[in-house]
DNA sequence: ATTATTTTTCAATACTATTTGAAAGTTCCA
DNA sequence: TGGAACTTTCAAATAGTATTGAAAAATAAT
């Protein structure tokens, strides 16, 4: 496959991939093309390559920073900002983590800690405890792992996972 | 809290989860209704209950069928269908992972193998075939992580890694 | 076979999210 | 200080998704 068309298949890929992930087409095919991209583009690149308007570009490479995947770069002379992905897949693994545990996971935890306390006898809210529990201790353990893993730990979990559960 | 105020939190929050992981909103609404409820529902019931219509209702019971989230149950003399939800969290967690898994990571592994033997010997390409290639190595062991594992092994996992790595 | 009940389908509609693009804002340089 | 280069904002337009509800199909009872 020719270097051009295989761009294009993997920015598309990406940018459909993600609206299953809650994450808007535009930012993943930014990221996308950021992700493979040598040298650090401009927004008008960006515009250019992903046939997106001024807005949409500046909103989601602001978006990309925030979530510490893109980083601004400045070139020496040149006034426009430019923009760099990450490029460990290990720190991209862990940004979206992080990001995705502190808006979805922690508020679901904490919601469901307050629901299991749901007070009565009833067999109805027994069972309503025992679900509402159950999914309690699951999330916040999942909650846990997250927050404390490094690196190291997934890298070797991965590993050791991948051989002794074959 | 009162259990019928709890019951709404729960069903609300569940559809506003679920749509930032690309679930729409009343199919994860019916699957929390069904979650707390002690006995089967029949689509009447989750009609009334959360105010959808008849197609609705359809439409998502059979996709949580599909999901093997949800059994159809029949009650001696009804003409009717009732539904129940799988209780077991684990089993919950682990229909969800295998749905998604089939349907998200296994098509972005292919590609990525693909991708990744992109001919050409410039930067450029070279650039593109190192990202290409460490995603499909994260993406693949994740992959076949899952594939593997077992209830017994992430619940090992799981408790191991959250009391080690405090 | 006819009728009553229940389920499924699907075109029309409503709703939500994304994208555009032009105007306003900022920054930097002459 | 004026103005060119660049960035940001945001109301309006568009696109994308979900929902409705009534009609058709299926199923079961008489």
């Amino acid at each position: 496959m020719e270097l051009h068309e295989a761009k294009e298949k993997f920015t598309q890929a990406w940018g459909t991939f993600a609206t299953q992930w809650g994450i808007n087409r535009s930012m993943a095919q930014v990221h996308a093309l950021l992700l493979i991209s040598a040298e650090p583009l401009s927004t008008e690149d960006v515009m250019e390559q992903l046939n997106i308007s001024r807005g949409n570009a500046n909103m989601n490479l602001r978006a990309l920073i925030d979530w510490q995947l893109v980083d601004k770069v400045l070139k020496a002379g040149e006034r426009r900002e430019f923009f760099q992905a990450e490029k460990d897949v290990w720190k991209i693994a862990t940004h979206i983590t992080r990001e995705r545990k502190k808006r979805e996971l922690e508020p679901m935890v904490k919601l469901l800690a307050e629901l299991k306390r749901t007070e009565g006898q009833n067999a109805e809210t027994k069972a309503f405890r025992q679900v509402t529990g159950d999914l309690h201790d699951l999330t916040s353990r999942i909650d846990a792992v997250l927050e404390r893993s490094t690196r190291r730990d997934v890298q070797w979990f991965l590993k050791a996972a991948s051989t002794l559960l074959r």
